[in-house]
DNA sequence: CGACTTTGACCGGCGC
DNA sequence: GCGCCGGTCAAAGTCG
């Protein structure tokens, strides 16, 4: 029940957002739409590759206003608390994102993670020094888990799994299923500060529009109850991935404590309140977002700014 | 039979 | 150069 209840919310959460934020978000669109107007075309297409990633947009913007705030996020993005780092037990991953980031005097506060209004955490940026591979570019975002559920509409296919060094939660790896040859790929893995928080990292682009409905409800239903580690051990060297694929969450998978019927009967509502939404809400020609430029804002944060950084010109 | 997950092996980047 | 580690591959198995 409760489970759901963040979900159900989303799009009051938004709304409220919106409101709390209505002063901002006069100008905040426009400036997304300069930001992203001004960006090289290839890098738009990348981040409109993005822009459905959780299967509608948000009108949720959480950072300040001006045009001080508009620049702020490329600026070095250091502020980030224990919860916002990507993962805390990834120290790797963490450094690598200081040396994505270098840092540049005192960063002015950016309040950009308001997690009383959204769990979502998105994080952007192209490494700017070292480029391993396949990190050029990513979206980085912090779910809950019951937000997760219905987080993405695209249809992913695991094909890996790999415990990382430093959390005690694996980390899985998706890649598109809806086409042939779409590079897109997501990496999911468990906070360790909190378990019910996912880190889902997107990488590359689809090459492809977003499908009407999830659509790989075919093979297997292993793991019709998996069973979420309580302890992080657990997810460690089992076979249930403390997540599993969207495809699972969203057809199969029920929630923590929650019957699969009941859960089965709650994601077909909420499935189609996001295909009437998919019929209503096109990407960037939303009701509410005449604008085609309208940056969702999972997209739209500090790191996305700070890796546009490295759009301005060729690297040091 | 097709689409999926699982999982060990492999590859390449990175630090020492 | 070596070892660690993250990311990917691919075979095997499952399921509808």
């Amino acid at each position: 029940m409760a489970m759901f209840g963040r979900f159900e919310d989303w799009g009051l959460q938004a709304v409220v957002g919106a409101s709390n934020n209505i002063e901002k978000m006069e100008n905040i669109q426009e400036q997304c739409t300069l930001g992203i107007r001004g960006m090289p075309q290839d890098d738009q297409d990348f981040l409109l590759g993005f822009s459905d990633i959780f299967g509608k947009t948000s009108s949720t913007i959480m950072w300040g206003d001006g045009l001080e705030t508009l620049y702020k996020p490329f600026y070095p993005v250091k502020d980030y608390t224990a919860t916002e780092l990507p993962n805390p037990c990834t120290p790797k991953e963490v450094k690598n994102e200081e040396e994505v980031l270098p840092k540049q005097g005192p960063s002015q506060e950016v309040n950009i993670l308001d997690q009383s209004s959204s769990s979502v955490l998105a994080i952007s940026y192209s490494p700017r020094f070292k480029k391993r591979k396949n990190q050029q570019k990513r979206v980085i975002t912090q779910v809950k888990a019951e937000e997760y559920l219905s987080s993405d509409m695209w249809a992913w296919r695991k094909y890996g799994q790999k415990p990382i060094k430093g959390s005690p939660y694996p980390r899985s790896y998706y890649r598109c299923s809806s086409m042939k040859g779409c590079q897109a790929r997501k990496q999911v893995e468990q906070s360790c500060t909190d378990p019910e928080v996912y880190i889902v990292t997107y990488t590359a682009e689809h090459c492809h529009s977003q499908p009407t409905r999830r659509n790989s409800l075919a093979g297997t239903v292993r793991n019709k109850f998996p069973v979420i580690p309580k302890s992080p051990t657990a997810a460690v060297g089992n076979n249930s991935p403390p997540l599993a694929s969207n495809t699972e969450l969203s057809s199969k998978s029920p929630p923590l404590n929650e019957s699969y019927e009941e859960e089965l009967s709650k994601t077909n509502v909420k499935q189609q309140i996001l295909d009437e939404e998919l019929r209503t809400v096109e990407w960037g020609h939303s009701n509410n977002n005449s604008d085609p430029f309208f940056i969702p804002e999972f997209v739209m944060n500090d790191d996305f700014f700070s890796g546009l950084g490295d759009l301005d010109g060729p690297e040091l």
